[in-house]
DNA sequence: GATAAGTATGATAGCGCTGTCATATATTGC
DNA sequence: GCAATATATGACAGCGCTATCATACTTATC
């Protein structure tokens, strides 16, 4: 048994091997200047017999990055907060970076975050929604001096980046689409009060009604919490009248989903009796019937974006600044809606 | 501005203060013993006076811990790692440790696997199917001399602990649910083959059957990914013939909903002309109509309790050797089955 | 040909902890 | 009462890197 637990190499084994200094090492593997070709070329040979890799912890310890990056979401995590990850974990891959994913259980708990980020320096944290608009979490930040990345927060915070969609916009088009499939009465449903989001929605909703020259009665409007009962809830309230709308918009599919749930309580059949659509484009709306017409985000082009301009900050928040990601959104057209025309 | 950017607090900052020497600081802070009450309590007061927390990366590099715990899974990221994560996060919360968390893209990629062991010391690292059963995979976590905990493997190592349900005794209740119900002709879905509990879902329906002496034909079989769309091929697999099953039970509850999905393709109603039947009690069966009659896993106390062993072990893989946690599952009755009688 | 600027390399000092070892005092057993 | 043990504390080295500074050698600049 000549296998004596062999511990990872290190710097130094490296440097040894390679007949030059630890200097020389760490800066092939940081990609610095001033290395000669046959000294980078000894190195990473080197490196590559022994398996060599930078520790993680003493890099963080000795230099100022730390090569992981934080996510941290509230309680829920659903299909959304997957998609993040992916796109967050896509990014941190071919950077050498490492993921370090946590819950702040309730809203404004700073507490726990603080300890967090004081017995753990990150280079960056991303933050969704509704905890990019915990203010107590980005002051936390800021006072650790941690650059931030927020996707698609409900308001702007000047030193910090966003990478959004426009959801306004993206809310007036599916209503546009539903007028233009000749609804008149169209419901909707709001989002969760504390994600930002909602309310742009919600206006997106109204100026599209409104510039139709549709009127938006009380009876058209539910409150919604982003979940499956609350949708369900919603239909209730909405459909169970005589002069129920036609069409109804949930903020989210997962809400939609609950509409399809209620109507059907309600023994009103979709799409024929009601159309419903919603917004994520969620793994749900393709999954339930009828498959649903919603809005696409490209979360995961989102989540690597965030991570790249992370990145690009090297370590410096101010870098952040007033910098501000808009991508594309889509309407994905399923089998939800009923034309009346 | 006396706000002079000030940096963390470090344990000689805490031992200075307090009056008393960094390893006394650094034994309060590991519950170590040999502590007496005065110092503790001093120590702690200035610790929480200037918000110290030890640093992670200090603490990884000179100590035998690291405070950090892998979890990585391969490409999928659905419901089900949701529900791991959460489990996960709750116990490492509770014990100050960290989560990362890494997608293995390809099976059989121990070569990023190794990299990252090379970089990151783990107090131990988390698994689930099908990453669990990768022999590439253990084999270098074993080589790295890391604890691991498995959720769910398919074939048991005798080297490493396993937190399971007992598959086959859930998918013969299942099936025997089934039975009782009055069905005679009752269809299998199959799981993905890369995933261990395939096999043993499948032997426990073909137990039931054999048991209550109904034949198994190739008719009533039929393979599947776990995906949704591998349901609804199934379902036209199964159901487009004259002498169609009356009920199936399907691997996963996406695969039931596609079975869901195919048999309205085919203008087959749920559950009166069929019943459906999952696995998992997944996010979607209680959202999709009809609402699944499934069996539930116990999924966020089988990851705490993975965390739980991690830590237990104190770093040595030797510890896990052999140890085996079956939790319990239950049915959880839907609206998907139709009784026969 | 002398000065400046760019390039290439290494020596050394920590980063903030924990582990080991030494030491001192308190408590126990007989 | 004295060895044996339990309890309590600190000094100090060192984990594996990066940052800073020093140094040496090139190449350009006038």
């Amino acid at each position: 048994m000549d296998e004596i637990k062999k511990k990872n190499a290190t710097i130094s084994d490296v440097a040894r091997l390679a007949g030059v200094s630890m200097k020389t090492v760490s800066r092939v593997f940081n990609n610095e200047k001033y290395v000669s070709k046959d000294k980078k070329d000894m190195v990473l040979k080197v490196a590559a017999e022994l398996k060599y890799r930078p520790s993680l912890q003493a890099r963080g310890l000795a230099g100022s990055r730390s090569y992981m990056i934080g996510y941290f979401v509230d309680k829920s995590i659903g299909d959304y907060v997957s998609r993040v990850l992916r796109g967050v974990l896509k990014q941190t891959n071919e950077t050498g970076c490492h993921l370090v994913f946590d819950v702040l259980e309730e809203r404004g708990d700073d507490q726990k975050l603080q300890q967090i980020l004081n017995s753990v320096k990150f280079d960056g944290v991303v933050l969704t929604s509704p905890v990019c608009d915990d203010v107590a979490v980005l002051e936390a930040l800021r006072q650790h001096d941690i650059p931030v990345v927020r996707i698609g927060p409900g308001v702007d915070v000047e030193d910090m980046a966003t990478v959004e969609i426009d959801d306004v916009s993206a809310a007036y088009d599916m209503t546009k689409h539903l007028i233009e499939q000749g609804h008149k009465r169209i419901g909707f449903v709001k989002g969760d009060p504390n994600h930002g989001c909602s309310l742009d929605r919600e206006r997106g909703y109204a100026k599209a009604m409104r510039e139709h020259g549709l009127p938006i009665s009380n009876d058209l409007m539910a409150p919604g919490m982003f979940s499956f009962d609350s949708g369900r809830a919603a239909a209730t309230q909405l459909l169970d009248r005589a002069d129920r709308p036609t069409a109804i918009f949930a903020s989210n599919d997962e809400m939609a989903a609950g509409i399809l749930a209620g109507a059907r309580d309600l023994e009103i059949s979709t799409p024929n009796e009601l159309s419903v659509v919603g917004f994520d484009d969620d793994f749900l709306s393709s999954v339930i019937s009828p498959t649903l017409t919603t809005v696409k985000q490209p979360i995961e082009e989102m989540a690597s974006e965030a991570v790249n301009l992370i990145l690009e900050a090297k370590g410096n928040p101010a870098e952040l600044s007033g910098k501000k990601a808009v991508l594309d959104y889509a309407l994905v057209i399923r089998k939800s809606v009923q034309t009346l025309l």
